[in-house]
DNA sequence: TAGTGGTCTAGACCACCAT
DNA sequence: TGGTGGTCTAGACCACTAT
């Protein structure tokens, strides 16, 4: 049996998304109609979540062609997030997770002061789950160009305290922030050298230090995984991760501290309420 | 010559990255060893953005594998967005673009009312690009559930307009926007049947009919493309999209429109900056 | 221990891109 | 038109999962 080869998905461009199920397999190539065809029985609950694909010999078999093919067409799903290859046991279809909504009253100062929680440790127990942050390192650095950037640093004191922190929800690792304190400020105080921030956590140390919370920036993008990323986070294939750039801004509209953030996208989400300024 | 089976990415979990570059080659399998040696040459700078990726014949030549293997080498790159292969040319090292970084200023009362322009128009030509939004679809239909949620709707009537639209930037697509409005605002108005939304375009419409933007409640999430969305905006392997649920709330706390945006990940970006309220 | 997914090989045909 | 990527086949070995 010959290769049949085919156009691919090389049409034009705009409309809607057509669900039609049945129809699609025109002159795709058979891994293509495969993972159509199995993509389609996911979508409309024939394989529910959790329930195991078929093995890839049943599928070839089934489909005339190579193992090696269906193989393919396994990874296709994958590859589109709707299935999930644990090491060399049956693929399932993925459990839809409930994720973490990260909103910016998570840094109001009055929910700070009240709770005593961290951002973080606050929206995950709202959520019912167990929340444990991990600092893992504090270090003084040279601040990377995009972070002296945003900390409006000094062109010859860019010396920040970097500090590493790993987070996790139920003993899932959901994502990883990593801090940046301009030398001046954590000097000679908690943030520079201890993981423990006390009462009020980070925001309160900042306080101490006369730099009260009043704005943030976050810039927001989304990209697939690093290798390091996908190992450290244990992220499966086929979820991308959401990267914040998050800027602390003071009642005198200096930025006093930055923090990127990397996370699951499978786990997490943003969900702000802006306020429009006239 | 045979193939020699190994762990893959089984270790534990946390821990920082590593870019040491070489060591990597441990006890990987040959593609794995292949990607590292080229994901390496292109974040070192060895193959700049643009440039054309080694033929997969002669990567198979070079570390003495099978062409397949060697093709499912440039997979694995493809998979993480480090290049791009336009149908059957040679790949090549993606080009970092610029982001469309959209913020919540885009709809401020202000704004809108001096330029005239729509949000995402004054944005991309911020960016010294052409804008182009088409209106492809106007509709009346029952809400989505999670749509009827968000605009707080009556269960009797959940009737609403469904406006699609797609936005370009240079005459490329990178977002779609579908615009719900409930009929009991919509009624007898542009909004219900045209395209042209006059001036200050749909915020202007909804002033008109007594509902002046006030907040924004804007929940975002990324995921990998449909095939659908793959299609219809041109995106290439290894780029999620932005996925945001917009809500558009009144002086009287009441939601009136629901836009769900999907994006490119690779050419759009969010930008907030948000005050903390005490 | 039987069966599964993960991986590799060697050879092949095809449509397409660049020359 | 020659070389490239895209795809498929048929057979193979292995480590691991499930029973």
């Amino acid at each position: 049996m010959l290769a049949s080869e085919v156009k691919e998905m090389n049409e034009e461009v705009p409309q809607a998304a057509e669900t039609t199920t049945e129809a699609v397999e025109q002159d795709l190539p058979p891994r293509r109609v495969m993972a159509n065809k199995l993509r389609a029985d996911i979508l409309n609950g024939e394989l529910p979540p959790g329930s195991p694909l078929p093995s890839q010999r049943e599928l070839a078999e089934k489909y005339g062609v190579a193992r090696n093919t269906a193989a393919e067409a396994v990874k296709i799903l994958e590859s589109e997030g709707l299935i999930e290859s644990r090491n060399r046991a049956r693929p399932k279809v993925r459990e839809r997770r409930r994720l973490l909504r990260l909103g910016a009253e998570r840094y109001s100062n009055r929910l700070r002061n009240e709770t005593g929680l961290s951002p973080f440790r606050a929206e995950v127990e709202k959520q019912g789950k167990t929340a444990r942050v991990n600092c893992t390192s504090i270090e003084r650095v040279p601040a990377p160009e995009e972070i002296a950037e945003r900390l409006d640093l000094p062109a010859d004191d860019d010396t920040v305290v970097r500090r590493e922190n790993w987070y996790f929800a139920d003993d899932e690792p959901v994502q990883v922030g990593i801090t940046y304190i301009p030398w001046a400020i954590a000097e000679g105080t908690v943030l520079a050298d201890s993981p423990n921030m006390g009462k009020g956590s980070l925001y309160g140390r900042f306080e101490d230090r006369g730099h009260r919370i009043t704005w943030i920036r976050e810039e927001i993008g989304s990209r697939m995984p690093t290798p390091e990323e996908t190992k450290g986070l244990a992220i499966p294939a086929g979820v991308p991760v959401i990267d914040v750039i998050h800027t602390g801004i003071d009642q005198d509209e200096k930025p006093f501290e930055v923090t990127t953030f990397t996370m699951r996208a499978d786990l997490n989400g943003l969900d702000y309420r802006i306020r429009i300024e006239d």
